[in-house]
DNA sequence: GTCTATAGGGTGATAGAC
DNA sequence: GTCTATCACCCTATAGAC
């Protein structure tokens, strides 16, 4: 963007600093907040210089854009080893696992996602709609799941799903119940049987 | 509600500014979030003078508790009018349906409460699970009505539906789309008549 | 390219006049 | 009790040495 090469390969090279501080930012982001996190604890999270991070990113607001980076790339990679899965109901129920296994995360610092989207809403400039970008793929993900079982309404039933583990992610952290996670879980994967047993069918 | 009572105490009044305060703060608070608002802002939307500020509330962080006062007070009134509504089916639809109409406000600010209990949560201080009492207030009531309802596992039904309202208000927040919330809170509306319908039964 | 030192701006909090 | 003036600190961001 900046530079002469946006792309994979020109870009200055500084021993993987660069997706070092972004993995940090994405990290620390979530554990403590965007507002709480200064650059100081990102550059230390990193092992990096903290004057040395504007080399890298000119603002704390490009750190930002980069730990959603960080995040797409991270969903991407989970929807893609799921897509390799047999059938839609097996790759939703293993969402759901996924989900469910992260529980201790989540009861402590809930959803990377969510909290993260909720906190940028927060704000007025470009970046209070960004992080909607990576829920919505999400959500997109399994709109295409639940379509492939045959359903009209893919698209509520997708909202529906990715709500229900908002929602069970900021009660998890809220009530610091790791078991939420795991009930609600349960509620899930037998609903998404539900739905597969009943076959092609509309609302 | 003056400053003749000031509550039953003998605490020092001076023309509701303390209540005003709270309240403005409580606003402040879920529209900028905690860590974005400045005293000053709080200040003026109490239309109080900056400094006069600290005479009844010594640190942000008291303010911060006494914005969860005022959404305890909120919620406690909220319950106590749907306690007065014949039947607990009845009364867990209205709460869905007192939701649905907030969806604007839910669309662009989130659920009051939960965005936040998901701030509080980031931090490390006492403040962290201090809004998970009034969640834990809702769930506690809709547990009460789900009982009512000769459900055994009406604790886990109360979580349920209080994650679902949270998970809806994220997306909603998030995507911007006060649809969400119509459409959500219809499923949740037709899932307590389907509770209701099939009588005292357990899980 | 890497890093240090520091400027500059804003915020929470206090002292003390009225 | 009310309010102004101001301090002290921390954090983002920059200038410039190496």
């Amino acid at each position: 963007m900046t530079d002469s090469q946006a792309g994979a390969k020109a870009k200055p090279r500084g021993g993987g600093k660069r997706e070092r501080l972004a993995s940090a930012a994405a990290e620390v982001f979530h554990h403590q907040g965007v507002e709480r996190t200064t650059l100081s604890d990102i550059a230390q999270a990193a092992d990096v210089p903290l004057g040395n991070v504007y080399y890298y990113f000119k603002t704390k607001d490009q750190l930002v854009e980069a730990a959603l980076g960080a995040h797409r790339d991270r969903l991407s990679g989970i929807t893609g080893r799921l897509d390799r899965l047999p059938d839609p109901a097996t790759r939703l129920k293993a969402l759901i696992a996924g989900w469910v296994e992260q529980r201790e995360v989540a009861a402590r610092y809930g959803c990377p996602f969510g909290t993260l989207a909720a906190e940028l809403d927060k704000r007025e400039d470009g970046l209070d709609q960004a992080a909607a970008g990576v829920l919505r793929g999400l959500i997109d993900w399994a709109e295409g799941q639940f379509r492939q079982l045959g359903r009209d309404d893919a698209s509520d039933l997708a909202v529906e799903l990715v709500a229900a583990y908002q929602g069970m992610s900021v009660l998890a952290n809220a009530l610091r119940e790791p078991e939420v996670m795991t009930r609600q879980g349960r509620r899930l994967e037998e609903w998404i049987d539900t739905l597969a047993r009943s076959g092609p069918a509309g609302a």
